[in-house]
DNA sequence: GTTGAAACATCAACGGC
DNA sequence: GCCGTTGATGTTTCAAC
């Protein structure tokens, strides 16, 4: 796919502040407005930008509690739709498919334990047995940028 | 804190695009661009949207693997700093600090196993003992918005 | 990648509800 | 207090080089 060094740090800066204007953006990586607004729009015509969003406090809207929960089927011949089963459930923020004894772990945000026992059993009605359930306490950081470094694509 | 449901509608909007303009974002609201304008800086400095980022695609940048890693220290009597030790290594993309029998969650994206397996012995020797690692095969969906609906804050 | 110019968005000051 | 209008400044966008 082939991306620069220079889309590297493009990528970086929009990751730090995806709002960043194009004259900021080139400034700091050492080219023209629009050789930079070219460049912008190609990554995300490839796919590379997927898009942009607002990072939220979600204590500040009412949504404390975050907890993670490892999900398995109920009949593992089954056909496995728990994904878009459970994508109906605005709780769930992020829903990875997982190698090891679990089958799914979702990441969910929730207004306090009361709303999590509710969720809890909306997720065992529509998509299986959950298997264990991790509270979060404290995110002492979260969403920044696992950017390449030096030592590349090496090793696969 | 106090969010009203015109607040709650920008976040909302702001999460699915956050690049979107004062004016699209006024028309999809129903207010006029600086009523939105307003409402939005007032958000920023109260810190329920505290910045903006590019959804970035890392399979793309040659970090196709995704991994969880739960560790606890080695010594439970040290002092527990492992964040800001562990804040050095860019593979992480965030740290939880967790209920239960490990202690930290990590998210971590990696260009194939050779760097995960680096990865696993750098957290050791800097944070503790890594307990469990659970790769993630596929990700369904990721950073949707969990925002409140009907049932609100009840339950607390 | 660059320049330049038109269309558009941002932001602060002011007035009205 | 919150919303709307205005106008100056800055930003985005696109064609031609």
């Amino acid at each position: 796919m082939n991306v620069e060094d220079l889309d590297l740090a493009i990528v970086a800066a929009l990751t730090a502040d995806g709002r960043m204007s194009f004259t900021d953006l080139a400034a700091r990586v050492g080219l023209s407005t629009s050789a930079v607004h070219q460049r912008v729009k190609r990554l995300e015509e490839r796919g590379v930008i997927a898009g942009y969003t607002a990072k939220i406090n979600y204590e500040a809207l009412g949504l404390p509690l975050t907890a993670f929960i490892a999900i398995r089927p109920i009949d593992p011949a089954a056909p496995d739709d728990a994904p878009q089963r459970l994508s109906g459930l605005s709780e769930i923020e992020s829903c990875h498919s997982v190698a090891g004894e679990d089958y799914y772990l979702l990441k969910v945000r929730v207004s306090g334990p009361a709303a999590l026992e509710d969720l809890l059993a909306k997720v065992r009605s529509v998509a299986g047995v959950t298997h264990r359930t991790t509270i979060v306490l404290s995110t002492p950081y979260e969403g920044r940028a696992p950017l390449l470094r030096g030592d590349r694509v090496a090793g696969w």
